[in-house]
DNA sequence: AGTATATTGTTGCAAACGCAAATAATGCAG
DNA sequence: CTGCATTATTTGCGTTTGCAACAATATACT
């Protein structure tokens, strides 16, 4: 048999289509402000606690972690932020907002907010507490599971690729980044 | 004054949080079928309707028109759908998805259904409709408003970069796409 | 009809992205 | 304290993305 999909049902699709949407229009904000909403985020995070490793924020952004790595690049030297290696695990880095950074995030909250709001136009504040608990249950759901049984259905005859070996590349140097 | 910004009351960051989760999940999947998130959202909106308008589909799988053109060149190449010019308005190019991109998306269809019920494990019935229709008003209400309000709170004094004009690019001939 | 304007889709191009490998600092077993 | 698995971050490299420009129609205006 072959189950409907209704996409004005389908979760994800409304989640991604409200998140997209209200996204999209606040990022053209930030552009305004030279900042791509990616560094938006960053800097929402750091606005929310300063020195956070580079997987921390990673996690907290939704941003892959390489492509992280590459947005602080840039915003460092945009003078936005500071990497150091303070800690006691020389591995991890911590991620520090300058003055310029902090003021950005000043200026752009308030428009942030005025956004939210717009999006929840109508909302009573019942209405708008529960949604949001909603939204954290969700990610929660979503967070705990291994997967495994999902991946278990997801395993009804398909062309599975793997297992092919790779050669090994070989680089170059390696220039350490970072002041400190 | 400097109003706070509770990251995990802001309602754009609880969006974006659940939607990245929920389809970086998914899109594993799909691609062990050779499928993309992004091709996903296509088919999932020719499985809606089949024959949209590029410009429909965009709008549908919140994918820009012109990376979602270039999407669908890749996803013709593979036999997945055909371009077709047979409306009256000889602008605009009907999607036709064909039977091997109909039974991927039957086989699919299944997975996608697991993953939403996963993300919604706890929800009472009542709460799902509820959550699904406050999402829906979400898109509405960003979807109306041109930004005019908004746009006005954004210009608060701002330093605006960049400004290096661009040099004008001469193109070359214009093939026609599509089959017919 | 004839011209200006708007809509629809595609492409050039540079930037952003993500997977996998490389690099490094730790931690752990023996 | 030597070797090996683990964690944290960065980089190589090919792919995807989005803005702006363009081409082809279509619609509005006069």
């Amino acid at each position: 048999m072959t189950p409907k999909l209704d996409l004005d049902d389908y979760l994800p699709y409304l989640l991604n289509r409200a998140g997209a949407k209200i996204a999209d229009a606040f990022g053209k904000v930030t552009r305004r402000h030279g900042i791509s909403l990616q560094m938006w985020r960053v800097l929402a995070a750091l606005n929310e606690r300063d020195g956070q490793s580079v997987g921390s924020l990673a996690k907290m952004t939704s941003i892959d972690i390489s492509t992280l790595s590459r947005l602080l690049d840039q915003m460092q030297r945009e003078r936005l932020l500071l990497r150091q290696r303070d800690g006691t695990d020389q591995r991890s880095v911590s991620i520090h907002r300058t003055q310029a950074a902090a003021a950005i995030t000043q200026k752009l909250i308030p428009v942030a907010l005025a956004y939210e709001r717009k999006a929840l136009t109508g909302f009573q504040k019942g209405e708008e507490k529960t949604l949001r608990a909603m939204l954290r249950r969700l990610y929660r759901n979503l967070d705990s599971l291994g997967e495994s049984e999902l991946e278990a259905t997801a395993r009804k005859s398909q062309a599975n690729r793997r297992g092919a070996p790779k050669p090994v590349k070989q680089s170059g140097v390696r220039p350490a980044r970072s002041s400190s």
